[in-house]
RNA sequence: GCCCGGAUGGCGGAACAGGCAGACGCGAUGGUCUCAAACACCAUUGGAGGCAACUCCAUGCGGGUUCGAUUCCCGCUCCGGGCACCA
């Protein structure tokens, strides 16, 4: 009786040794060529969930087969261990967040031993470990330093259910919290920011460079918003130039069509131009506005004549002398370009809505096609009604306009971003403290550098009042200004927890070293990560964020400078969702892996994972995907037995290779070559299939009638461990072991390399197609040249029947593959 | 509204450069083993018709290009995601 395949037993053996071997410690003197994978290192939620286990089974099997094709792999992970959740929880049940977040990193480093995952656990980073926090701080303040940090009173967003400001980022489109859904209000405060709009273009312009998804490169781009075009100032009809509006357009070409000029509500000229006889109007017009949050301010219906008013002033159009008149409109933001626009309503449609509401003339400067029928025309065509303008294409009387601004000096070219600076301070407790005291003497000072990092205290009191605990911790909160030595006081405000995800990975490279945040020989070596793994869901913010700051630290000299992007290649992991939705802790519907590790085992859960559908697709987790997983262990079990020789107690036989064992042997070198070219292509899918097909063919060989010839079946067998070992770490090592006594282990052999001679099939099915259409296949030699395969074809009974005497009229050769006659 | 994906059997999916549609797995049906079951193994499995050889239909819908289209082009429908007064 043959041993059955236990994945308990094998997957903790093989666990046990791993970590007693220290088997995936890699160190920075490796001689080996680096490569460098990394998975976002995960927020501790708990034991692992399905996305986890997917996430970490791709980066795995990558560092795997890297490590078996002969680099050095950094495959360090940590945790993000700082955030909301925890400090809601001592809100909740009393506990503290620390003691908390470390419980749920216990349970998920549980969960990631029992996956198999291959970690140098000695690099392991928690966020709120106080080294770590230390140079988080010190690197604020160096930020501080070179003007990238930086404090300012600003209208922000304000998250009610968070009780904290968010960032841009972090507010959705819909105006709601990303993590609580609670609707975002504006409110001014004083808050901390990083300046990541000094690298608005190269962080727009070096995204060319980057293999990542289209769409994540898109989606940044969006978010950036570059948009060129010119800046210039408009006289005040009867005013000064100290009263001049500036106005930010992308169409200089079309300035002779515009008919009247808009300002945010909120523009500082607006008391002063407003003429008396409208002030009582645009006064309403202005507090009615403030009243209103921004997502009804951006989703507001009513009509037209009630979202603008008319100031009484005229603004002199410098392009053709003539006044226009000067309205407000809600729909004109003063957080971006100039809160001023000149307005077109002939190119674009909200002027052009804008114009029809208030009954405004319309002049059309870009001639539209002749089929055009009506609305404001944006596409290209000759400049008309723009006197010395008239006739040229949009892109040169732009240039020629912006020209002649510049002549003029009212104006210049100018580009604007739709992205605003970096909010990163928290009213919260649970993240690191900003280490700058506040002085009333001194103003801003930093706390000094060997008495960072700033610590939180651990005797606070965790209450529902929305306010940080730090504000009432008098022992944290009052203390003396480093430089006056007077009475001063701390900052409460906390850093946002993607300060600590933006240079983690940079941290990694030496995470022990004391004298500075990131150790440069070591960045040098490993940077930049050659394979970052992780959700969609971070394709703007922690994404955006590293760039910035992996810029940023290079040129303050933190980390090597010629480190300019953190992530060469990308890969984003489809989502796993349960009828529809993501699967999640609030929702209810978490499937644990824990219950799969107890059953079928991790190999089968991982094997599932690969297997179930392309890596980049979203899986919807149903009621088949048990049996599903149950497929993957039986596969497992198939494998097993073939390994361990004892398939139905087939003997096989020693002799001079058959026919059959040698297609056999070619087999196995196409699997080879199979599975490697699917790895490279992330079509893990694909890979598990070309095994599977691989073993029942493997079955049938040594099942029929003639068996089949030791060497040949070892040779099958062990290429198939070896193109495994990636996927199903645990089984693959024991049989390895099992059959090479001995041997090192099977993921430190070499990545197996398939014979180009013995990839090359000599026979192949040719389809012979009557009008397209499939007739019969005939088998043929893979050299067949165009002529014998037609004179094969004519030959054949079939096709002969199937043409029945009809003439045919040409004939298609595609050898060896396809013949194709047209009757 | 704009941009980007996607739609293939009962289900997840395959077809990598325009050339055999449905690999592989799940499920289902029948069988072998067993006292019986579980496990395992074998066979069949897109639909319709036919005893059968075989025929017809079929990759969201409608057109087109081509000897030939799941694949390319045009026009729709539905689903998912991103952006959305950014001047």
């Amino acid at each position: 009786m043959a041993e059955h395949y236990d994945a308990q037993a094998v997957e903790t053996k093989w666990q046990q040794r791993w970590e007693q071997q220290g088997a995936y410690q890699v160190d920075n003197d490796d001689p080996r060529p680096s490569y460098y994978v990394l998975c976002m290192y995960p927020y501790p939620s708990g034991p692992a969930h399905q996305g986890h286990i997917r996430n970490y089974t791709f980066g795995d099997l990558l560092v795997r087969q890297r490590t078996m094709q002969g680099y050095a792999v950094l495959s360090p992970i940590g945790f993000d261990s700082f955030g909301l959740p925890a400090e809601n929880a001592a809100i909740k049940t009393g506990t503290h967040p620390r003691l908390y977040t470390e419980a749920r990193i216990e349970e998920l480093k549980s969960s990631l031993k029992r996956l198999g995952a291959s970690y140098d656990w000695r690099r392991e980073i928690r966020s709120h470990d106080p080294l770590y926090m230390r140079w988080n701080q010190l690197i604020f303040q160096k930020f501080l330093d070179a003007g990238l940090a930086y404090r300012k009173n600003a209208p922000v967003n304000w998250c009610p259910g968070c009780q904290t400001v968010l960032a841009n980022e972090q507010v959705l489109a819909d105006g709601t919290c990303e993590r609580s859904g609670d609707v975002v209000v504006k409110r001014d405060l004083e808050q901390w920011f990083f300046r990541i709009t000094d690298y608005a273009d190269v962080l727009l312009d070096e995204l060319d460079g980057l293999h990542w998804p289209e769409r994540v490169k898109t989606m940044q781009r969006n978010w950036i918003g570059r948009s060129e075009g010119a800046e210039f100032e408009l006289r005040v009809d009867g005013r000064d130039d100290e009263e001049a509006i500036r106005v930010f357009t992308t169409r200089p070409d079309t300035s002779f069509g515009m008919t009247f000029v808009v300002l945010a509500p909120e523009h500082p000229l607006v008391d002063r131009i407003t003429t008396d006889d409208r002030r009582l109007e645009v006064e309403a017009f202005v507090e009615r506005v403030r009243h209103e949050s921004d997502i009804e301010r951006q989703s507001s219906e009513a009509p037209l004549e009630r979202r603008g008013v008319f100031t009484g002033a005229h603004a002199i159009n410098p392009f053709t002398g003539k006044p226009v008149p000067v309205f407000l409109a809600d729909y004109v933001l003063i957080t971006y370009g100039t809160g001023a626009i000149m307005a077109v309503p002939g190119q674009d449609q909200r002027d052009w809505d804008f114009a029809t509401a208030f009954d405004l003339p319309i002049i059309r400067t870009v001639e539209p096609p002749v089929d055009w029928v009506d609305g404001p025309y944006l596409g290209d065509g000759p400049a008309v009604n723009s006197d010395w303008l008239d006739g040229l294409p949009v892109a040169q009387a732009k240039a020629k306009a912006i020209d002649w601004l510049e002549s003029q000096g009212i104006g210049e070219r100018k580009v604007n971003y739709r992205l605003r600076d970096w909010l990163l301070s928290r009213q919260r407790y649970w993240g690191c403290p900003i280490p700058v005291v506040h002085c009333p003497i001194d103003g801003i000072v930093k706390v000094p550098e060997d008495q960072l990092p700033v610590l939180l205290p651990d005797d606070v009191e965790f209450r529902p009042t929305g306010e940080s605990p730090l504000r009432y911790h008098a022992g944290f909160l009052y203390t003396t200004c480093p430089k006056c030595g007077g009475p001063a006081e701390r900052e409460t405000d906390t850093m946002d927890t993607f300060v600590d995800s933006s240079w983690y990975f940079e941290r990694f490279c030496d995470p022990w070293t004391t004298s500075e945040p990131i150790d440069m020989e070591a960045a040098t070596r490993w940077m930049a990560v050659d394979q970052y793994i992780g959700g969609i869901e971070h394709a703007i913010l922690h994404l955006l964020y590293a760039r910035f700051y992996t810029r940023a630290l290079g040129d303050l000299g933190l980390a090597p400078v010629d480190v300019r992007e953190p992530f060469v290649r990308l890969f984003t992991q489809g989502m796993i969702t349960m009828d529809g939705s993501k699967m999640s802790k609030s929702r209810g519907n978490l499937v644990a892996p824990e219950h799969y590790f107890d059953g079928v085992g991790a190999d089968a859960l991982r094997l599932f994972h690969l297997f179930v559908g392309p890596p980049a697709d979203d899986f919807d987790w149903a009621e088949q995907t048990d049996q599903m997983i149950e497929g993957c262990h039986r596969f497992l079990g198939r494998l097993w037995r073939l390994g361990i020789r004892a398939v139905d107690r087939v003997e096989l036989v020693e002799r001079e290779p058959t026919e059959s064992d040698l297609e056999m042997e070619k087999e196995t070198h196409r699997l080879i070559d199979r599975v490697s070219s699917d790895f490279d292509r992330w079509s893990y899918n694909t890979a598990v299939a070309a095994a599977m097909e691989f073993v029942n063919a493997v079955y049938r060989r040594i099942q029929s009638p003639d068996a089949a010839r030791r060497e040949s079946v070892d040779f099958a067998v062990d290429s198939l461990l070896l193109l495994l070992a990636p996927m199903a770490p645990h089984i693959t090592a024991e049989l390895w072991e099992r059959r090479h006594p001995g041997s090192p282990s099977v993921h430190t052999q070499a990545w197996p390399v398939a014979d180009p001679a013995q990839v090359k099939v000599d026979v192949v099915t040719m389809v012979v197609q009557l009008n397209g259409k499939v007739c019969t296949r005939i088998e043929v030699g893979a050299g067949i040249g165009e002529s014998d395969a037609i004179d094969l074809v004519q030959a054949d009974p079939k096709v002969v029947k199937a043409i029945a005497g009809r003439s045919v009229k040409r004939v298609i050769a595609r050898p060896p593959g396809l013949v194709n006659l047209v009757v």
